[in-house]
DNA sequence: CCTAAGCTTAAAGTGAACTTTAAGGTCAAG
DNA sequence: CTTGACCTTAAAGTTCACTTTAAGCTTAGG
């Protein structure tokens, strides 16, 4: 497969393929005579797994350490429990991350409450109290979800 | 409160509380006789905000807009229902985001497995191609868990 | 044969979110 | 009255993750 067509495949541009190549993200792609590079079929996948690793907020230099690669400084054989500790230390972040975002949403629609339901008429700055007042609250009921989880 | 102990108290550096007030993120400073910054506490609350919101996947753009404050364009009283508008849209960001994340974490947990309760002594080429493997079966099953769910 | 699409490279540019630097003013303590 | 901590500004620098540019191959189609 030719760069454009693994473009077009990935959704991903082809200048961002080249840099993943260089930047030892997907392995370097056999040339045809041309000097064209010829993708494995392969990399369509490897190419979700970046993206999907990407969305889940690992950086490229994390992905490089923690995707299947034989081509690695450690990359032999015995490589594999080193990768799963890594990456069950990557499921804690991801957890806690899960947490963050679900303390996020819940001091959010807290501040919707308060601007939908609350009195009307306030003038900005009473208005600016009420919800921070609100998320507060927020923190505190949460310490206490917290508390009584423990 | 002086920018030293602002920075202090909420854990970020002076320069980064500068940057935010050149930013509009938080409201210009009070300036005493000798030219430093006043903070008002309130500051505090307001910084909490806004790196949780930093936490949850926002932009300081997104965040500007977002943040209860008077100073911004369309900041006078009307301002309520589009402010509540927009925090449902980002909750339903967070949600996508919490889903892939979900996601991300059980294709993590599927390639620890793998990794772990894989047969031994494999190359490298085929282990890599088993937890490829693995992690098609893990979208299958992804796919029919939605499907399921809708 | 020529053109246009598609490929190559190295190097420079971009935007977000800060940090660092440089040059200087302020102020309490010794 | 000087030292050192703390403050000021504007401007330049940094890192990440790419994109854009420039100059130049290759290859299929009219």
């Amino acid at each position: 497969m030719r760069i454009g067509e693994l473009a077009q495949r990935s959704g991903l541009s082809a200048s961002r393929l080249r840099f993943y190549e260089s930047a030892g993200l997907i392995g370097p792609a056999e040339r045809g005579a041309n000097g064209y590079r010829a993708f494995p079929a392969e990399t369509l996948t490897r190419l979700e797994l970046i993206t999907g690793a990407q969305r889940a907020g690992f950086t490229l230099d994390e992905i490089r350490g923690l995707l299947p690669g034989c081509d690695g400084p450690a990359g032999e054989v015995g490589h594999a429990p080193q990768i799963a500790a890594a990456l069950r230390r990557k499921v804690g972040e991801i957890e806690a991350l899960q947490h963050r975002l679900e303390t996020s949403k819940i001091r959010l629609l807290a501040i919707v409450d308060s601007l939908e339901n609350g009195p009307q008429g306030l003038d900005c700055a009473a208005n600016t109290r009420r919800v921070l007042d609100g998320i507060k609250r927020t923190d505190i009921k949460e310490a206490a979800a917290k508390e009584a989880a423990e």
